[in-house]
DNA sequence: ATAATGTCTTTTATCGTGAAAAAACATTTT
DNA sequence: AAAATGTTTTTTCACGATAAAAGACATTAT
């Protein structure tokens, strides 16, 4: 079936969203930036939305003709690249069903199991290896190293280090940074969820990844910050299945965040080093604890 | 053409320098794990060197006749895998035709050019990626990030992190480890290049890296581990398009090693540390001062 | 009974192909 | 003239197909 147009339905879905907003919509370079899509995809959603009797379109003339109902959408799941599908079926098997250390990986099973070409899954675990969590066997399989306590190990201490550099060097940036506002803004917003943790818990994971990235950019180092990645997909899954304390974490990571800012601001090294530390162990310690202890690697 | 048999080749060609040393060849099985490839392929191997006359195979005797000629090896270029290839001629485009940061890198051209298929380059370029000189946008093109002087210093800023920690973990190895005896065999090796190194300086790279490698598994960190590919990686390839004072580089990096075995030796972590610091810092300015002024990072 | 050989099946590596999406070029509108 | 629209070309993405290589199973030899 070559290639879905997943693309195309999912800026259509959001450029419904815009319809709301105003009567007419703007040029089609301009609508091409604001979705992230090129023209021709900007085309395509035009045409069907005059077809649909959403907008009079003519040449520069796009008038909002009438709000768009829920039929007009796309279902959500087929606005999903398949990158993102095979991920997702991919972790769901090696979180949820026992997969062990040592297992093989079979591309065309993989592959016939989600219902997509071999190619796509191929590029999938090569991009996937980079996590740590595979290796290939050359000419051969590749084989699962698993999600077991030495890999969370391995992973906070790799991560443990570049914070920490990270957070003494935006501490050391000129007061007339940009950051220092960025800063300000992650601190209003923490203090919000803060206020509201009892019902927004759910919602900080987006803000732990936004606040840790920003740290993580001021090392203008390149390694550090796509080593980011792996935490932030780590985390992603991770906690998806592992819904336990969630409140409970989240409100005590909020604080140490909260802390972790105050010694920023502060610029003081020695603050900033122990309240990065403080955090980070914290977290060490969440990760660690959500390992089932039997989940171990099989000896090589 | 779908897929070239050089698995098959390069075996064969191995599997001949093999012939010089026995009257008969082992079992299938064994000369599959020898060569590193299954049993399928050894049987090639076997019927092609019966055809050539070079061995007399029947069942399990397989009596070497002759020993082989020049013309019974297949030709080298022809014992390159496809991702070798693409990535020998990728690096070249790199490295010596003006490469300008911020260019695009076009998969069709690419291929055409090798004259591979569009997938191989595809897989190369995700492979690739990990090395942080290119980065791809979302659903199109990729773009080179260039092998600039911010590149170098970001790769040894992780560097010199990853090995002093590695160093130090390996230095706090018990006694009975099995990598003081390797560390031993290097040591000899060294001394012998050291001895030799008015002829032999080329062969320092091989040694370099497996003494990194070496220290870096003491880490038992699998990112610390694997970053040693994006080095070995650079220098491999910096080191062939840069051959200036290649043996006075070479020859004070083998008494740079020597006095960081030493002290490793000691197991005393000043020493390592001050070391490990003075043999990483002349390495980075050996990278350094390779890097042609000129090449820079466009502002984006 | 173990380990090899002989045979058959499955998986990986790679290509060419075609639709989706981007990009380039040409034309019109303001 | 600049910026939009209209049109064409090129590139990316994903598939199925096929040969190479691996792996599994059956048979035979020590």
């Amino acid at each position: 079936m070559s290639k879905s147009n997943n693309v195309y339905k999912d800026a259509f879905n959001r450029c419904l969203r815009l319809l709301d907003e105003t009567k007419s919509l703007p040029s089609e370079p301009e609508l091409g930036t604001l979705l992230g899509v090129s023209r021709t995809t900007v085309r395509s959603i035009l045409s069907r939305m005059e077809e649909t009797g959403l907008i009079a379109w003519n040449k520069r003339n796009k008038t909002v003709l009438r709000a768009p109902e829920p039929e007009d959408f796309f279902p959500e799941e087929e606005t999903d690249s398949l990158a993102e599908i095979i991920e997702r079926s991919f972790m769901r098997r090696l979180l949820t069903e026992g997969a062990e250390a040592g297992m093989q990986i079979n591309e065309l099973e993989l592959a016939r199991e989600i219902g997509v070409g071999t190619t796509s899954v191929r590029e999938f675990l090569i991009r996937f290896s980079r996590f740590g969590l595979i290796e290939k066997r050359r000419n051969s399989h590749w084989v699962l190293k698993g999600f077991t306590r030495a890999f969370a190990l391995e992973l906070t201490e790799i991560r443990e280090m570049f914070e920490l550099r990270s957070a003494a060097a935006f501490a050391a940036l000129p007061r007339e940074s940009a950051v220092w506002a960025d800063l300000e803004r992650l601190e209003e917003e923490h203090r919000q969820l803060a206020s509201e943790i009892a019902t927004r818990f759910n919602e900080f994971s987006e803000l732990d990844e936004r606040f840790h990235r920003l740290i993580h950019r001021a090392s203008h180092n390149r390694f550090i910050v796509d080593f980011y990645d792996v935490i932030a997909m780590i985390f992603h899954y991770h906690y998806q299945w592992n819904k336990a304390q969630e409140r409970e974490r989240n409100e005590v990571a909020v604080q140490e965040h909260l802390a972790y800012i105050a010694a920023l601001k502060s610029r003081d090294p020695g603050k900033v080093d122990a309240a990065c530390r403080r955090h980070l162990k914290s977290a060490r310690q969440t990760l660690l604890s959500s390992i089932p202890e039997g989940r171990q690697a099989q000896p090589a």
